[in-house]
RNA sequence: GGGCCUGUAGCUCAGGUGGCUAGAGCGCGCCCCUGAUAAGGGCGAGGUCGACUGUUCAAGUCAGUCCAGGCCCA
């Protein structure tokens, strides 16, 4: 009589209270409170204590509202640097920071006094920027801290801290003493109706109408260059004809720049003179001035023109103007010659520095000529123009003149047309004590990633102007800079100024402001001159010299250089740039040993993503709808090399993945329900082959991902994970374990084997994810059966080593199981034209008949009893064949619909279902288990498994 | 316009020093399972390797030109 049995109790079902749905968005926030609660970044560090250390120095972001995407991508990748780093056992610390000072918050308070800053005070002022930078910082923190990230968010570096601006000063005074420091011109957007320098993106474009005039300068025929003007010019009235839409800088003209490729033509006009424009120009400067040209007498390259030495007159003042060579010089307009004012042009200025001119600025701060012609002197730029134009008029030198409605420059403020202007400013010279070729040399001994990175900023360096660092501001640190109020010497007693640092540390750069320069200094402090009464300097450092200061006050204690420099592909003309000049300034050397640059952030159709585009995501929003395991995901699947785009397509398809790797470790943890791994992990001798084998791999991926995690290639990481997760668990091994898990008695010891690879290669997987998906791995760790000593954090584990994995499985054995994968996917293919042919529907419903020969059949044969298993099919046979296929190909795979009836418990078909008189409707295999479940219930082990 | 960089299936990624019919996963299509179930499994179709021209017995891999895009300058 069949003995009654709910043979669905005695199957082992995965079990776990591990939630199959993420629900990341409402789940992260309280993992982030828990870690918080716990202190688990400094926990993490005390328990690195005696490590070696791995700096990765935070390059400042400056605080605005809502933290770009660019922005989180960047924190999340030096999260993963961090996390990767203390796993593989060194002390990390993380200190993050925020780059307050600077142009973009003085002038959010500017609106909020209406434009009326100078109704406050500079520490007042100041006050208020510091309240600006103090909320943004605490938004942006917010959203840091969303992501995962984890670090000394309590007390991070801020460049406006008193200390901080300490240090900052500091650095200014060793380049100062150093003598890398020195006072020079340059031209700068100039507000003449505010009276003040105006930074870049203080400037807005508007349409202007300018006057627009032809004029000649006469070539001189006599000095000692003559000899080396080109004959077909010599003793004729030559003249070069420039094009300008600003009379009032021909006061300052200094030079006229010719480009060197171009083509120019020397013309003789219906007056009997010889004008010099460019070729491609000739019809229209003749059409514009209105004069008639006959044939070209001779054509030059601008190169020749310069190298000829030509020098031309001033139309009225006493002045030689040189050729010189420009290759901003363009065709589009004008004469392709143009007039160079190095005081009130970039290019020109630049020109200028080149050939050794003047800079040249005659005006005052209202923008009033000082000095030249009385029908201009004291007038007004704009005043000037048409007295200007008259006065070249009268000397014959104008030839042409109209108006011209172009875009120009004008004051955010007033709106009223700004000009260039020279100004004086402070520099860094790049030469003093061979500073660019230190830097250069200082580059090569940087490993940078990826490579190019060296090429890309030794041209930047090789090529840079000298470091303009001053700035006319408010917000930010000022240059310690001193003058006698008595002999107006500048003063420069170091030992005496760094008096001033100690006010620093202890008030802030605010100091500056409200003491008194003979409060700042030691008291006594005397010029050489004897006079003990100061002027401070007004200007403020360029926050780039700042923030390339951050090292310096935020890597102590033997943290000085920093092992990596993170950051986007901006910043080798920012803060790579500024950190280095500024680590070679101080302290002889870069600051970091490694930099690493990841790309820009694009949007599906490869746009730079940007709000002012529309286009922009916000890591606040994607945290939001997705989790910030999700943006994470999103970090990693990308080759961080170059830009990396984002869309929502990618998302649902990372939210996919995602997915697949949730339910893969859910899997593991619902078959470990009841497994203790000190009680019941199988000895490696113990491990089924194919257990064994699959640690291996597990080893192998590893090995691996412990080396691109040390090469920063997180995407490998990611996609090797992935693929580890999709194809050799998921659809592989843990598809073919179930059998085992399932219908084996609980304890059974190819049961066991099972679980223990399970366990060892989920606690492996989970720590490899670990730097990426920060949250879901915690939440794994967490589920996942803990040996003694192993941390309540998955942050605070150690990576696995492949060595963990070895079991001692020979080679051959490895191979073995190698072929055999190859062997499934032959017989996958079969089944499925079986399926197709509705000879099975599933593959339990199969027997396969197998013919092979020569190795593969003695490979089949040795492994006949697993491979109904490691096929998912109830039988297989196994004969020889005649010929012989291709490497460990099988010659031929028959499927035959399985032979006998399906057991009711375990699904597979047995000839001998039934045979069993208490239980009729079980197999031979299933009689077996359940006679070893029956002999194992007593009561005290029943327990021990519940 | 200049410096540097990027361009392999719909998406993301592999493809040392040139050498078999260019690979993977996802997505897609079709199918199976219902004991991972708002899960799981299988098979299949997708690529002129940005374009062109060279070097070579042989090029996704080398060289040159061009096109598209990015960062930084101008």
């Amino acid at each position: 009589m069949a003995k009654p049995l709910d043979l669905k109790s005695t199957i082992n079902l995965p079990r776990t209270d591990f939630p199959m749905k993420a629900q990341l968005p409402q789940r992260e926030p309280q993992q982030l409170a828990q870690w918080e609660a716990e202190k688990l970044y400094q926990r993490i560090l005390e328990s690195r204590a005696q490590a070696p250390l791995f700096v990765l120095h935070d390059g400042p972001p400056y605080p605005t509202g809502d933290i770009h995407l660019g922005t989180g991508l960047n924190k999340i990748m030096k999260d993963m640097v961090v996390k990767s780093k203390t796993m593989a056992g060194f002390r990390s610390p993380y200190i993050p920071g925020w780059d307050c000072h600077g142009l973009p918050i003085e002038s959010k308070v500017e609106k909020q006094l209406g434009g009326k800053k100078d109704s406050v005070a500079p520490a007042e002022f100041r006050r208020m920027c510091r309240e600006f930078a103090v909320k943004y910082i605490d938004q942006n923190r917010r959203d840091f801290k969303r992501l995962g990230v984890l670090g000394r968010w309590e007390k991070p570096y801020l460049t406006m801290d008193p200390e901080h601006e300490a240090t900052i000063a500091d650095a200014f005074l060793t380049f100062m003493e150093k003598g890398y420091v020195y006072k020079g011109l340059k031209p700068v957007y100039w507000c003449i109706s505010d009276r003040t320098a105006l930074a870049e993106a203080e400037v807005e474009y508007a349409d202007h109408t300018s006057p627009s005039i032809y004029v000649r300068f006469k070539l001189a025929q006599d000095g000692p260059d003559a000899n080396s003007i080109p004959a077909a010019l010599k003793g004729k009235n030559v003249y070069g004809i420039i094009w300008t839409t600003t009379p009032w800088t021909i006061p300052a003209s200094m030079a006229l720049a010719f480009h060197p490729d171009f083509v120019y033509a020397a013309v003789e006009t219906d007056s009997g003179d010889v004008y010099l424009v460019a070729d491609q120009l000739r019809k229209s400067v003749a059409g514009a001035c209105g004069y008639k040209e006959s044939k070209p007498l001779a054509t030059y390259k601008g190169s020749e023109l310069e190298a000829a030495h030509l020098k031309f007159h001033h139309p009225f003042l006493d002045r030689l103007e040189p050729a010189v060579l420009a290759d901003y010089v363009t065709l589009e307009q004008g004469t392709g010659i143009v007039h160079t004012a190095p005081g009130h042009g970039a290019d020109d200025f630049r020109t200028g520095q080149k050939y050794g001119i003047g800079t040249y600025a005659p005006l005052d701060d209202d923008g009033r000529f000082v000095e030249g012609l009385p029908e201009y002197k004291g007038k007004t730029v704009f005043e000037a123009n048409p007295l200007i134009v008259k006065l070249l008029e009268s000397r014959g030198a104008l030839i042409g003149q109209g108006k011209l409605q172009h875009s120009y420059p004008h004051c955010w403020r007033c709106h009223n047309p700004v000009i260039f202007r020279a100004t004086e400013q402070w520099f860094i010279n790049l030469e003093h004590d061979h500073l660019r070729r230190h830097a250069l040399n200082e580059i090569r001994k940087v490993k940078w990633t990826p490579e190019w990175g060296e090429q890309r900023l030794s041209g930047m360096v090789a090529e840079r102007p000298d470091w303009c660092i001053s700035r006319q501001r408010f917000w930010g640190v000022p240059l310690i800079v001193m003058y006698c109020e008595q002999c107006g010497e500048q003063f420069k007693d170091f030992q005496a100024l760094r008096n001033v640092i100690r006010w620093f540390e202890r008030e802030g750069a605010d100091a500056w402001f409200t003491h008194s320069a003979e409060e700042l200094l030691p008291p006594g402090t005397k010029c050489k001159c004897g006079s003990a009464r100061f002027r401070k300097e007004k200007d403020i450092l360029d926050v780039w010299f700042e923030s390339g200061s951050t090292s310096l006050a935020v890597l102590k204690d033997g943290m000085w250089p920093a092992d990596v420099y993170l950051e986007g592909p901006d910043q080798y003309r920012g803060w790579f740039q500024s950190s280095l000049l500024v680590g070679i300034g101080t302290r002889d050397r870069a600051p970091y040993k490694q930099v690493v640059t990841h790309g820009w952030t694009l949007d599906a159709e490869g746009r730079p993503m940007s709000k002012s585009a529309g286009n922009g995501v916000l890591p606040s929003e994607i945290c939001e709808k997705w989790g910030a395991d999700l943006l994470r995901l999103w970090t990693t699947s990308q080759d961080y090399q170059a830009d990396v785009r984002f869309s929502e397509p990618m998302m649902t398809q990372l939210a996919e993945s995602y997915r697949k790797i949730r339910n893969t470790f859910r899997f593991a943890l619902g078959n470990l329900a009841n497994f203790d791994p000190a009680r019941d992990a199988v000895a490696d001798s113990e491990l089924s082959e194919m257990d064994a084998w699959m640690l291996h791999r597990t080893g192998e991926l590893v090995a691996k991902c412990r080396a691109w995690y040390d090469e920063f290639e997180f995407h490998r990481v990611f996609h090797a994970l992935y693929d580890f997760f999709v194809v050799d668990l998921s659809a592989f091994y843990f598809d073919v374990l179930k059998d085992r898990l399932y219908t084996f008695a609980p304890r059974n010891i190819a049961r066991r084997s099972a679980q223990t690879a399970i366990y060892r290669i989920t606690s492996a997987l989970v720590r490899l994810a670990a730097p990426i998906l920060v949250f879901t791995s915690e939440e794994v760790w967490k589920h996942l059966p803990r040996a003694a000593g192993e941390p309540d954090s998955v942050h605070m584990a150690l990576f696995p080593t492949a060595e963990d994995f070895t079991t001692g499985l020979d080679r051959r054995k490895l191979e073995n199981w190698e072929s055999l994968l190859a062997v499934r996917e032959q017989a996958l293919k079969k089944l499925e034209e079986a399926r197709s042919a509705k000879v099975i529907n599933s593959g339990l419903g199969a027997k396969l008949q197998m013919r092979a020969s020569g190795k593969t059949l003695e490979l089949l044969k040795n492994y006949a009893s697993s491979l109904p298993q490691l096929l998912i099919v109830s039988q297989v046979t196994v004969e020889p064949a005649n010929a012989s296929a291709a490497n460990g190909q099988v010659d031929d795979i028959e499927v035959a619909h399985a032979d006998g009836k399906k057991c009711e418990r375990c699904w597979n078909y047995s000839i001998h279902v039934g045979e069993n008189a208490d239980y009729p409707a079980i197999c031979e295999r299933c009689t077996a288990a359940i006679a070893e479940i029956e002999g194992s219930r007593d009561p005290a082990v029943e327990s021990a498994n519940r």
